[in-house]
DNA sequence: TCTCCGTTGCACACCAGTGTGCAGCGTAAT
DNA sequence: ATTACGCTGCACACTGGTGTGCAACGGAGA
């Protein structure tokens, strides 16, 4: 043994091992995300091992989507304190939320799949604390007369990010419009007048260089490439 | 036999026959509601009956959600094409719908979970021409410059009606302010503004003409505690 | 009264998925 | 070369749901 550390320095056995662990765990989020009802033996061999292997990397179905999604909270309550940390008006912290928690939305709109179903329960609490502190960016908005308060703010902050992540799983989740008509999307429904929530996605984060693709881009009346059982499940 | 017709003056048996039919539809509508996946006993028992009497009416768990989803579309695109038909602006009509559409809005919230899971693809589409004709209106709300354009109208009717349900889902669902929140946050998304919203749902709906026949089919707050398993699932 | 028939209760067979045990294979480390 | 060990492939038991078959019960209709 040359590793009298924990972490660093890895042999090169459990390096591989690590990287199966952490392969299995990306395609998981993937094959679950197209359908949560997915079965070991798919996502193992998504992952392109077997069924029995992935039982050695987590003891079972539930344990693993546990870790899937305490790493995928990890992360996206990271961001979200971030973002808060800033002294930055609710609604301009809402939209830089919204900017950079896109590029990993699609993975993560599983979560809000996973909620329903077999183990709604552990996945719902452990999405609690971030439900909180969205809920709490929100009211702060709604202290401050920035979002509307038909809605108490548990509930309105789920509705918005909820759609950002109906219109992140549509067809337009890589277009970068996409992020806009998101982001554009959850501010209205969080009370934002529209001039207002143009102008914030205007210079907050997609400056100008796209401002102008907001009217339909494609009709898109026909496609659904995605989403490989239900075309547009949208919410 | 004294009945030559088909439907009318049913023996007493045929009644209670079907008496048990929709007993087990209605009751159906609950539990899937709950739980999208309970299985045909679940419903049996809720419905007072055994599960081989299920099998008896319904030869299989898809014929049965089949039948289930065509009732329920059938009302709401019954509801959706009368609003349509009048003359009013998008925004009104919209207005219109949702109020008409609340009272039941609790039981076919079933349909917007259907839509995921095994049958999906069969729910999905029966639900297709509701949501062309929804689709439609918004539309037609955004030709008239009365919604936004932000994203296309196939897709911002499905995320505004469900945000209608998942409101109708939450704690909210019985209080007479639970419509008037899903149907202005429902217009917010679509792009009207708050103002105008406000306006619309003081005057529009509620008060005078409406307001004795929106909440006319039994308030129905006793039943069903409502989530079962994932307490504000929302979206 | 007797017959019809919806309902019941129990019996199956048949999946599909989960989780486990174990022998063996290939390869990096010693 | 030998060991350690992650991965494989196949075995199995178990669970829970679906759908069917059938004898029997009981009430409405002839």
């Amino acid at each position: 043994m040359c590793n009298n550390g924990v972490v660093p320095t890895e042999s090169s056995r459990a390096r591989s091992m690590n990287e199966t662990r952490d392969r299995i765990l990306d395609v998981a989020l993937d094959v679950l995300g197209e359908n949560p009802d997915a079965g070991m033996g798919e996502i193992a061999s998504a992952a392109g091992v077997v069924r029995r292997t992935v039982y050695g990397h987590f003891p079972s179905r539930l344990d693993l989507i546990r870790t899937l999604t305490e790493r995928a909270v990890t992360e996206m309550t990271a961001v979200l304190t971030d973002v808060k940390a800033s002294d930055a008006e609710a609604d301009a912290a809402w939209v830089e939320f919204i900017a950079r928690l896109w590029p990993v939305a699609h993975r993560y709109r599983v979560l809000l799949a996973l909620r329903r179903g077999e183990y709604g329960e552990a996945i719902h609490g452990l999405l609690g604390p971030f439900d909180e502190l969205l809920a709490d960016l929100v009211k702060r908005g709604q202290d401050s007369d920035v979002f509307a308060q038909h809605l108490p703010a548990a509930m309105l902050s789920q509705l918005a990010y909820g759609a950002v992540f109906a219109i992140a799983d549509s067809d337009l989740s890589n277009a970068t419009l996409g992020a806009r008509a998101a982001t554009i999307t959850s501010l209205l429904m969080l009370g934002v007048p529209e001039t207002r929530a143009v102008a914030l996605v205007g210079d907050q984060s997609y400056p100008q260089h796209l401002s102008a693709a907001a009217n339909r881009p494609a009709p898109d009346t026909t496609s659904s490439p995605h989403s490989a059982k239900n075309p547009a499940r949208t919410v």
